[in-house]
DNA sequence: CTCCGATCCTGATGGC
DNA sequence: TGCCATCAGGATCGGA
């Protein structure tokens, strides 16, 4: 489910009501996550204060002051606070308390996602291959260029591989396509200068934008302060098949590609 | 190396 | 209504 924008929204609605708190207690309910969630996970976090949260790639950091807590939403997961008292749902795995009105719960019916923890400062070994953020300085049209030299692979799988950047899911590859105006079947290494240096600044403003609405809520996303994002209508081309471009009212085409739907224009994406 | 398909898991949806 | 197949926002693994 969570691509870049929602995981920054989850990371951003978190920590004004976390950051600087306490763990009192920890609650595991379901530790089958992809990977088990540590068995001494309640003993090591008891009492120790969150110093920031930060993000990496779709990863989430959760700064404390022997370690961090290595968070992944996967498909299907969502992080917020609530009060203590607050029923437990299906799928609520696990709570890490912070205080009475600031129970960090962490859901995730497919569990697909992650919960893991790191001792000391060094980096996880799940962060050591990724490639640049995208909303950083060093990621641009000479970085994507350069990584599709010569590659078969079509762009739109080529933009969600995390080693060329990160945090581009499955949404935003067809919506950042769209807006570079290319053809998500193109080879990635046919792409010119140009087109890398459009699909590169597309990358950014659609992230960007999905930034600025709080994500892309389709089904249940919710932010860390429990509201979704409004993103979806704003939606060019993901989800739209055979609805009217909004730019020029083809229907919007769509197929399957790395065994992932893909949406586009038809018109808009000549090439 | 690169690329593709299968896989983990549960829930929603649509066809019959 | 029930049953079954298909699909879903991610990432890893193995084989070709």
């Amino acid at each position: 489910m969570p691509e870049l924008p929602e995981v920054e929204t989850t990371r951003a609605g978190l920590e004004p009501l976390l950051v600087g708190r306490r763990v009192t207690a920890v609650s595991v309910r379901e530790r089958r996550l992809r990977q088990p969630v540590p068995a001494r996970l309640a003993a090591t976090l008891d009492g120790q204060r969150l110093r920031a949260i930060e993000r990496r790639a779709k990863y989430l950091l959760f700064r404390f002051e022997t370690g961090t807590l290595l968070g992944h939403l996967g498909m299907s997961g969502s992080m917020r606070v609530v009060a203590r008292g607050e029923e437990v749902r299906k799928h609520d795995h696990v709570d890490l308390d912070f205080g009475a009105r600031r129970v960090l719960r962490y859901h995730d019916p497919r569990r697909f996602g992650l919960l893991l923890w790191q001792r000391g400062d060094a980096p996880h070994p799940l962060l050591h291959a990724l490639g640049p953020e995208p909303l950083g300085a060093d990621f641009d049209g000479a970085v994507l260029h350069a990584q599709a030299r010569g590659r078969k692979i079509a762009v739109k799988p080529f933009l969600m591989d995390a080693k060329v950047v990160v945090g581009v899911g499955n949404i935003y590859a067809s919506e950042a396509l769209f807006r570079a105006g290319i053809r998500p079947g193109r080879a990635a290494g046919r792409l010119t200068r140009p087109d890398c240096d459009r699909l590169a600044d597309a990358v950014r403003a659609v992230l960007g934008a999905a930034v600025a609405r709080g994500g892309t809520t389709l089904r249940d996303f919710v932010g860390g302060d429990g509201e979704p994002g409004y993103f979806a209508q704003e939606l060019a081309v993901y989800g739209r098949e055979g609805a009217p471009c909004r730019t020029c009212g083809s229907a919007v085409q769509a197929r399957v590609l790395g065994q992932r739907s893909t949406f586009w224009c038809p018109r808009c994406q000549p090439r």
